[in-house]
DNA sequence: GGCATTAGGAAATGATCGTTTCCTAATCCG
DNA sequence: CGGATTAGGAAACGATCATTTCCTAATGCC
C-alpha cells in the first residue's frame, strides 16, 4: 500500500479511480454496515476484482478504512463551506443542522451514515473503533466550539455551558441520520432546524 | 411455531426458558446487529443447539423478531410505569430522557440499541423493517401526545404543533443512543435533560 | 531490450455461514 | 401400553465468506 497520493516510482501504475471504488464503498458500507457487506458486493460495485482490492487496501478493514477516511474528509470539507459563509455561531450552527436535515431526507437518507452504522457494529473486528469514537469527539468539539463562539459575539443568549449545549447537539444530528434512514424525518426540514435552534436561547 | 403463550395440548414439553433465551438475542443482536451476530454465537449464549432454535423460530429473521418484539414490549412497560407515575406532560417527557439517558451510559449503553441497530440495517434481508419503521411511528405519535399533554395541562409552554416537537425529541432519544454506543453520553445526565426540556418552552 | 517492481484479475482455499436431516426424548390421547 | 406429536440436539449440507495464489500486464531504471 503505498502512502495515498504519491505515486511509486516503478511498477504499473494504477489504472483504477481509488476515488470512484471508494464512494462506491462508502455507498455500499453506509447501507448495509461493515458486516454485511461482502467483497463480492464491493468487487461488483467497484468493477474491480478481489485481488485488486486487496493489493490495494490490504484486506477488508483497510478498504473500510479508507472509505471512512474518505467519508470524514468529504463531510469535512462541506462542513469547512458551511463555516466560511456563515455570518456568526448561530448562523454556523444553523446551517450544520440544515446539512443534516439534506442528508435525512431522501436518498442519502435511505442511504444512512457510516459514522452511525460503524458506531452499531463498533466492537465488531475490523471495524476501526478509535477513529469512529475520535470522530464523535471532534464533531463534539466542533459544536461546544461554535456555541462559545455564539455566545461571544452575542447571536446565541443562553448562558448554559458550551460543552452541555453541544452534548444536545451532538445527539440530536446523529438521531436525524438514525430517524432519517428509517424514512421518518419530516418533510419541512426548516421547521425542524427552526425548533432545534431554540436549544441555543 | 405455536402461538406464544399457549401450551400444545400434544407432544414433548418445551424445555428451555423462552425469555432466557431471548435476552441473550437480544443481547447479541443489540451489540453486534443483525448480519453480524451468527447462529453459531447464538446456540453459545442460549446453550440451545441451533437445531432447537430453528425448531422455535422457523430461521434467523424469526429469531430476531421474537427478540425484538420481547425487546419493545419490555420497554413499553418501563414506559407505561414511568408515564403512570409523572404528573404532567413536561414531567412525562422529562422522566422519558432520563430513562434513555440511563440506557445511553455504562453497559446498556456500550450495548446498544436493538432499534437503531435493526434501522441501521433496514435493507437487509431479514431484517423486519415493517415493524422497525412502525415502532419510530409510534414512538413519534406518543411523543406528539405528550407534548399535546403538557400543552393542555400548562407544563409545555411552546406553541409549536406536538408533531413538530415530537420530530426533535424522537432525533434526539435515537441519537443519544448513537452517542451512548460511542461512549460519548455525558456524565451529567440530568444536565442534559435539563437542557433537553428547553425545546418545549 | 532486460530487469525489478507494482497493478489487475481469474481461480482456488479453508473457514464459516444459515439451514436441514435424522435420530432420540418426552409428553398427551386412547 | 402404543401411536401421534412435538422438543432437543449432533452432524452434515451447500452456499457464501474473506483471503490467497499465481499468472499476465504495464511501468521506471539500467
Amino acid at each position: 500500500m503505498p502512502p495515498p497520493g504519491t505515486r511509486p516510482r516503478l511498477g504499473r501504475p494504477r489504472a483504477f479511480d481509488a476515488a470512484r471504488a471508494l464512494d462506491q464503498a462508502i455507498a455500499l458500507f453506509s447501507t448495509a454496515g461493515f458486516s454485511a457487506t461482502s467483497i463480492a458486493a464491493l468487487t461488483q460495485a467497484t468493477g474491480l476484482a478481489a485481488g485488486s482490492l486487496y493489493k490495494a487496501y490490504g484486506d477488508k478493514e483497510g478498504l473500510f478504512a479508507a472509505a471512512l477516511q474518505r467519508y470524514l474528509a468529504l463531510r469535512d470539507d462541506r462542513l469547512a463551506a458551511l463555516m466560511a459563509t456563515a455570518p456568526d455561531g448561530r448562523a454556523r450552527i444553523a446551517a450544520l443542522l440544515r446539512l443534516y436535515a439534506g442528508l435525512s431526507q431522501g436518498e442519502a437518507g435511505a442511504r444512512g451514515c457510516l459514522v452511525v452504522s460503524g458506531i452499531t457494529e463498533l466492537d465488531q473486528p475490523g471495524v476501526p473503533a478509535a477513529v469512529l469514537r475520535a470522530t464523535l469527539a471532534r464533531r463534539h468539539a466542533m459544536l461546544a466550539a461554535l456555541v462559545a463562539e455564539g455566545q461571544r459575539d452575542g447571536s446565541i443568549a443562553t448562558a448554559e455551558p458550551p460543552d452541555g449545549v453541544a452534548d444536545l447537539l451532538l445527539a440530536l444530528l446523529q438521531g436525524m441520520r438514525v430517524v432519517g434512514k428509517g424514512g421518518c424525518f419530516p418533510a419541512q426540514a426548516e421547521d425542524f432546524v427552526r425548533r432545534a435552534l431554540r436549544l441555543l436561547d
